[in-house]
DNA sequence: GTCTATATCAAGATAGAC
DNA sequence: GTCTATCTTGATATAGAC
């Protein structure tokens, strides 16, 4: 898994990451991806040993393509922290059926490629100060305020920017969190 | 559904419950609620509309249940924000797949009983001192924190409980927040 | 309010031929 | 590396008799 790919293993999860993020994850089978193939279901066998891995596949696709999209928020930032919040949000909005997928169950760590994850938790580490607890806080702020909002599950009337407000203003250093809003 | 049940519609709403608790989503059927209860699915149909309805029962069964407790938990209490954080989780925890049904997918507030979601979020509310839009960052927080803990999402090494303690600080009052835990 | 019978649908995966 | 044929499994829900 972590070493080069076929091509044609590479169209595989290509089209299998695109029927997930454009149709769901009901429409993600192994009959559906093979279609889009223009192949049989029973022929995607000799590529991937099951459908558990090809949505490892899939995963570790999100998670490099997190780690550089948040790493570049970051960089050079004034405010790292606003804009690495700001980025989890928008990339998480825009890929809701393959954020789910990476954050809703065990990470399939072995067969995923050596480092991602660490990759992946980098920027939130550094913009948090380097301290992996409050990186883990400021984490699972975020992810809660993204997969409630996914979910729907706010009140109709919330104001989800105020709320991230509230939430990053809380995340700062000290100093700064010691100045009240207004 | 907001109004009084038969015994029977209690009884199914009970072993769904149970059925959801102890093995899992997946093990919620009609074919096994009925079975608990030692008649057929299609009998279920006479009580119940379809699955989404039953699941709706348990969901609000679920939202009372969590409502009482956390309003107990703060009641008095000297720290209850940190009351409530650690009732919130031990509470999740103990009932896994009862929490993800109650938070993975929009309440169906048509057929929840009125005022219930209300109830169930005062007592963060009240522990945030009355502001909603801190309080949403704090009730993301704690989801947050539950959800990867639940799917096992946070790396094998993390220090949970620093990292509950880290978000903890991090949403009260300022002047304590100021000074350190110990 | 319960039953039996049934419609309807769809999934993951394997065997073995070519 | 692809195919056809098939196994195995299991779900929600309705019709209509009793």
């Amino acid at each position: 898994m972590a070493e080069r790919r076929s091509e044609r293993l590479a169209q595989i999860v290509g089209a299998a990451r695109a029927l997930l993020e454009e149709r769901g994850p009901d429409a993600l089978t192994m009959r559906s991806v093979a279609e889009t193939l223009g192949i049989r279901a029973p022929s995607l066998y000799k590529h991937v040993p099951d459908k558990a891995d090809l949505e490892t596949a899939i995963v570790a696709d999100g998670l490099a393509e997190m780690a550089d999209v948040h790493a570049a928020a970051i960089a050079g930032h004034p405010d790292p922290l606003l804009a690495l919040a700001q980025t989890y949000r928008a990339w998480a909005l825009h890929h809701p059926h393959l954020y789910r997928l990476m954050t809703a169950k065990p990470l399939d760590r072995d067969r995923l490629p050596e480092g991602l994850e660490d990759r992946a938790a980098a920027p939130i580490v550094d913009a948090c100060g380097g301290d992996p607890d409050r990186a883990r806080a400021a984490w699972a702020f975020a992810h809660g305020m993204v997969s409630l909002e996914l979910a729907d599950r706010f009140p109709p009337d919330a104001d989800l920017g105020a709320a991230w407000s509230a939430g990053i203003d809380a995340y700062r250093p000290m100093e700064v969190s010691a100045d009240p809003p207004r």
